[in-house]
DNA sequence: ACGCATCGTCGATACGCATCGATAATTCCC
DNA sequence: GGGAATTATCGATGCGTATCGACGATGCGT
């Protein structure tokens, strides 16, 4: 592997002006450039990020804490994890996996040892033991999701609460009085995971300012229940039935469901389901949707960690975004024209 | 951040003691070690990667270039990826992640850089143009996955000759005469992707064997393609029809046409489906499955390079390891004891 | 008691790059 | 046209660790 060093010697120069050559911290002549970028190309140099982490005290790197909870919609996490680490190179940093079964010790390890310059944590609950450690941790820290207690946090998430209002007024609008919303597993509900909160507060704000009745029914994977939700939701509504399912694990039990209830999306029934135009493409059937944008959360994220990171991380900080939603009619939704 | 001439200081002894407690690589007598390490924890120190690295010409990390093409089951992938970083912390390594869209030069990259010692390639199809990359690279390359030519490279993937085999003989047990096999979306299998031919393989060798008919039919997520293949089975089966959807993608897509058939998988169809456990639970029924080890191969990916760098990678290598399939029943399928 | 091997520790050096101060080359202004 | 202000480049140093050779201490056998 050649060094800085040949690559200097080979154009003629200092090693020290080859450094300056890449980083253009210092003026360089054109004429000393063009010889130094030749030699690179034709030693095929390239840096090495070790010694550069060394001396210039940056890795590049961002750390990236992945969760694998068997609960959530893994698809849509590996959509995050492809955005982010695409999103990283356009800001010349590369991602380190960090799995959540390291827990605490595991962000206190990359820090410590400088593998990684920051650190974008996703799929934040509540609670969690990592967070006291984020705060405390002396490099940016990014959180993809809102805690319980964001103080001294940077987070950024979808509008939740957004989507949840425009799922129930876009619903309302095609004349449906009755919504009946999916919720997501038992378990998750349980944690009063801040989301799924936030979801709710959207449908139950809109509800109330437009005369609908909501309905909150158990959901997840298990087909039984969702089979008790749907016969709860089809009893208790007058007119044509609306499903929301926010839960991306849901919606395939769901629409099984109904199928076998003898209803079908966008005719007897309407239905939402949360998914990214990508994954949309993927559905068997052209799901109406409720886009919480995974892709534009994973940019905003890399890109406020960059930002800081070009900042010099200057004392905490604190700050909160939320990334508009999108809702698109596809084929499971009435349209207005049909309501009431 | 304190160093390690910080701890030897603590412990009062000089800097290179401190590089031996930590490796291990000469003798350090009882008394010795204690001190250092009782520095160590009151200092909370940790070894800096960067010059780890610089020093020991070894980062101690490894490159995954994920795939993100929306044709492939998502799911599965995360559980390739969560796998792959858990085991290799077990090694004490740490994952960088590398995505399709850098290409060629991708690996060039982080290998030029030395931001990491070794590759791992997922989803490894019939030709790539970093085959020849990988090739050249003189650090370790695994491949998940075998491409057709797989000269000179090392390479790790599920037994789908034995997968296919499988499923068509426990379906001939249960009495089965005819089996269909939904395939990988067209544009996947007019790829000859290297699995699909081997799935093929399998299928027909016991076909052969056992005197059964297969057919294979067109798959992927499209409705309409599924609902004709799964007419066409319908048409040309006597006896109890069954049905092998070894792709991920396509399974919920199935499910409910035999649905809207009619059709209860378990009653009066069989059907197996891919899913590794941890995927099967997510099942919104208890799917019959033919488990194609997706922790398994990552894990062994991650142990042979692992292997490979403590070696000192010497030389190009090449070998081919194949990981033994399983076959579940659950719901899906007739018992024997119900057959012909 | 003396030479010898072994054990445990130290000091020095290299790894490849970034950065600072200094110097040489050039330009500018009065 | 001489000194000041720029501009372009160089040399030296430090980043934190791994590793090598050397050296004092210890135990051995005779």
């Amino acid at each position: 592997m050649p060094t800085s060093k040949d690559v200097a010697q080979a154009a003629g120069v200092a090693q020290s002006t080859v450094s300056y050559v890449l980083s253009g911290k210092r003026p360089i002549s054109e004429k000393t450039r063009k010889k130094v970028e030749a030699a690179i190309e034709q030693l095929t140099y390239q840096p090495n990020a070790g010694a550069r982490a060394l001396a210039g005290r940056r890795t590049h790197v961002i750390g990236l804490v992945i969760p694998f909870i068997p609960e959530l919609h893994m698809a849509s996490i590996m959509e995050f994890v492809s955005v982010i680490a695409n999103t990283a190179r356009q800001y010349d940093h590369d991602i380190l996996l960090v799995t959540e079964d390291e827990g605490a010790p595991g962000l206190r390890r990359v820090v410590g040892q400088q593998i990684c310059d920051g650190l974008i944590l996703m799929q934040v609950e509540g609670e969690d033991e990592r967070l006291p450690v984020a705060r405390s941790l002396n490099v940016p820290v990014v959180l993809i999701g809102i805690p319980r207690d964001p103080s001294g946090l940077v987070c950024i998430d979808a509008d939740f609460e957004m989507a949840g209002e425009q799922c129930v007024r876009d619903l309302a609008a095609a004349g449906h009085s009755v919504v009946s919303v999916i919720d997501w597993q038992p378990e998750v509900v349980n944690r009063h995971v801040n989301y799924v909160d936030r979801f709710m507060r959207g449908t139950d704000k809109a509800a109330h300012e437009l005369g609908v009745k909501v309905l909150h029914l158990p959901g997840g994977t298990d087909r039984d229940i969702i089979a008790d939700s749907v016969d709860k939701a089809l009893a208790e509504t007058t007119g044509t039935p609306a499903f929301i399912a926010p839960d991306g694990t849901a919606q395939d039990v769901l629409r099984r469901t109904l199928a076998s209830r003898g209803l079908t999306p966008g005719q007897d029934v309407s239905v939402i389901g949360s998914a990214s135009p990508t994954l949309a493409e993927l559905q068997p059937i052209p799901l109406s949707t409720i886009d919480l944008r995974p892709a534009e959360v994973s940019r905003r994220a890399v890109k406020i960690i960059c930002e800081l990171l070009e900042a010099g991380n200057q004392g905490p900080h604190e700050s909160l975004e939320l990334v508009p939603t999108v809702i698109t009619h596809r084929s499971t939704t009435l349209r207005p024209s049909h309501g009431a």
